[in-house]
DNA sequence: CTAGGGTTAG
């Protein structure tokens, strides 16, 4: 039989992987190479089951059982079918192959090439005992020096959170090569210590793109998206090459920070490049515009698409969603379903939200039985908080209070914080207080409780109260999170907080800055100033407001950008982000002086704030709720007009949400 | 004949 290994591939055999599509035609060259006795050769038999298992993984139990079907089969055969198994829903089935490879006689042993397989199993399948169990056995037999174990290793540890197991791993490496430093420098990032991270990164020898790739989408994934976005820029100017996963990282994080520029640059970068759209770029495009509140060039990036997973879907329908476009948030989901595609969790969220946002409240309660139902999901902590915000948002409180009670879970701070914002919206101070309570029981450092529920008594004018629950704050140690503006000017991104100071255009700023507030005050413009900042004296809040970090921001924005260009602002308060969109437009109804907040997302407060200039003229304000009357709404010179179907035609809208009721125009 | 590091939705 060994005259069999002078063949590099047995012509019957690649058949199979390679031109073989259908069981059928499988089951056809299976047949030939039994009759024939070529499956008796352990060499052939392997090479038969490796290229089974490994490019028809649906065929897995089929290549499984195809082991047997030679007496004395190979390390190489049982590693392939551990190896398919790691990587497929099932992957614990890799350890029953091991058992069996220990037990299948003397000779063959499992090698280096098992534990490899062996340890990726464990990291999906997030097991600490299969994994301590995995690396004794790499301990007992030697393998701990090998190069790709250590890596594995590392990647295996990062994945389930212990950093200190990988960082183990590493220390006793004494000449960790490029791979090993790139898996370390992502399980730190991971690990949210993304600054050893770098730190590691910077010490590298050499770096190639997928090391660069591991930095940036590590200060992605940890938040830091304007460092990732800087890492980008510095990889650019070192010439090192970029590729897809390089853009999908960049994309992310122009999708958390709202960068609509740089975003658009990258996709016209992936169109001047001819990188290739594969799905998971796509789905980076489709979210970055989302979130950038650019819903229909998602929308178009989503249909230009011919490959679509789950995680297209639920982005394009979480997108519209998030952009007020409930129904067809709900249209697509019918959509997906014809397509075949099986929803997920998150899936569900988007569902959820579309159903939230479009006042849905049937739809909505009939898409969360029909999950368990129809698809055997169980809903997670995140659904609870979905629905509690779909009774919440049309005023149904009691029915969203007896949701939280009758959840089979202990509900969340999220369930409650849906309730409370709920609350703000329809005035409900009693509920507000208990939700809020409740909010501080499970999470005591939670600022956003406080805040709204001092936002609710600040509406009803109850300042006693208001003052209660500041005093509770200081007492209790709990601080707001210092709100931030981003505006990027020339594709580069500049960040103010409160009364900032500390840009190198400052002088100018501020002389634009006390311009506006005269202009303002000229026009009879008076500060709406009971809302925010309540512990002030009057004339301390209207010197606040003017420090507002949105102010300074759109000062900067004026002095710094042309006439006509659109002024955008993005916010950085609380996720997810709801970012609305802009049109520039030449038609005006709307007198100079006027600034237009985009509100997206009932009730919420403001994350992002866009606003268009039309004149020099601007004020800004820190929140409107969209559940404000008219009048209300225009303070502090924000207006948002209420949507009267007669009035579309008439006017040059820029963002329209009808589940609110609401259009914005200018 | 096989193997290691980087990627998307909540």
């Amino acid at each position: 039989m060994s005259h069999f290994r002078c063949v590099a591939k047995h012509p019957t055999i690649s058949l199979v992987g390679s031109s073989c599509t259908s069981l059928r035609q499988i089951n056809q060259v299976h047949t030939q190479l039994l009759i024939t006795g070529l499956l008796d050769d352990p060499f052939l038999h392997a090479q038969f089951v490796a290229s089974i298992a490994l490019k028809h993984p649906n065929l897995l139990d089929y290549s499984t059982r195809a082991l047997d079907q030679n007496p004395n089969p190979t390390v190489f055969a049982f590693n392939s079918l551990i190896r398919a198994h790691s990587k497929s829903p099932n992957p614990q089935k890799s350890f029953q192959l091991y058992n069996r490879l220990l037990k299948s006689g003397h000779n063959p042993y499992p090698d280096n090439y098992t534990f490899t397989f062996l340890v990726r199993t464990c990291a999906q399948l997030l097991d600490c005992e299969a994994s301590r169990a995995v690396h004794a056995c790499v301990l007992k037999r030697g393998f701990e020096t090998d190069p790709h174990i250590q890596s594995g290793l590392i990647y295996m540890y990062a994945e389930m959170g212990l950093l200190g197991c990988a960082r183990k791993v590493f220390d006793g490496i004494p000449q960790p090569d490029l791979v090993t430093l790139t898996a370390m420098v992502a399980a730190c990032a991971k690990s949210g210590h993304v600054g050893f991270a770098r730190g590691l990164f910077d010490s590298m020898p050499e770096k190639d793109p997928i090391a660069w790739n591991a930095m940036i989408s590590g200060y992605a994934q940890c938040g830091q998206s304007r460092e990732a976005l800087d890492m980008f820029n510095l990889m650019q100017m070192e010439g090192v090459r970029i590729n897809e996963v390089t853009l999908v990282s960049v994309l992310s994080a122009c999708s958390h920070m709202g960068a609509l520029d740089q975003g658009r640059w990258a996709h016209a970068y992936i169109g001047r490049k001819k990188i290739t759209v594969t799905v998971t770029l796509g789905t980076a495009l489709i979210d970055m515009y989302a979130k950038c509140g650019d819903v229909n060039k998602a929308m178009e990036v989503f249909w230009g698409m011919r490959e679509k997973n789950v995680y297209t879907w639920s982005s394009a329908m979480g997108g519209l969603a998030m952009n007020g476009l409930g129904h067809e948030c709900l249209e697509l989901f019918a959509l997906m379903k014809q397509e075949r595609v099986l929803p997920n969790e998150v899936t569900f969220v988007s569902i959820l939200r579309g159903c939230s946002v479009a006042g849905l409240v049937e739809e909505g309660q009939m898409h969360f039985f029909s999950m368990r139902k129809e698809f055997g999901l169980e809903p997670l902590f995140e659904h609870y908080g979905c629905m509690v915000d779909l009774y919440g948002r049309v005023g149904h409180l009691n029915e969203a209070l007896d949701f939280i009670n009758k959840m089979p879970v202990k509900p969340h701070a999220g369930a409650w914080g849906a309730l409370l914002n709920a609350c703000r919206i329809h005035k409900n101070t009693k509920l507000g207080e208990l939700a809020s309570r409740k909010i501080v029981e499970l999470e005591s450092k939670n600022h956003g409780a406080y805040v709204v529920l001092s936002n609710i008594y600040a509406d009803s004018k109850n300042w006693d109260r208001v003052s209660d629950v500041r005093q509770m704050m200081k007492a209790k140690g709990v601080r707001k999170l210092p709100g931030c503006s981003i505006i990027e000017v020339n594709g580069e991104v500049h960040e103010f907080v409160v009364g900032d100071k500390s840009h190198p255009r400052y002088g100018e700023i501020e002389a634009k800055l006390e311009e506006i507030s005269k202009r303002l005050k000229s026009s009879g413009y008076v500060a709406n100033t009971f809302p925010v900042l309540f512990d002030l004296e009057e004339e301390e809040k209207e010197d606040a407001l003017c420090q507002h970090s949105e102010r300074i921001a759109i000062a900067f924005g004026l002095i710094s950008l042309k006439e006509g260009v659109p002024i955008r602002i993005v916010k950085n308060l609380r996720e997810p982000s709801v970012i609305p969109f802009y049109t520039p437009s030449s038609s005006s109804y709307i007198l100079p002086g006027d600034l237009f907040l985009l509100p997206f997302g009932m009730g919420e407060p403001l994350h992002m704030i866009d606003i268009v200039l039309k004149a020099a003229d601007i004020m800004v304000h820190e929140q409107v709720s969209l559940d404000a009357t008219a009048d209300e709404a225009i303070c502090g010179g924000i207006v948002v007009f209420y949507y009267d179907s007669d009035f579309v035609g008439d006017f040059n809208w820029v963002a329209s949400s009808p589940a609110q009721n609401v259009l914005l125009l200018f």
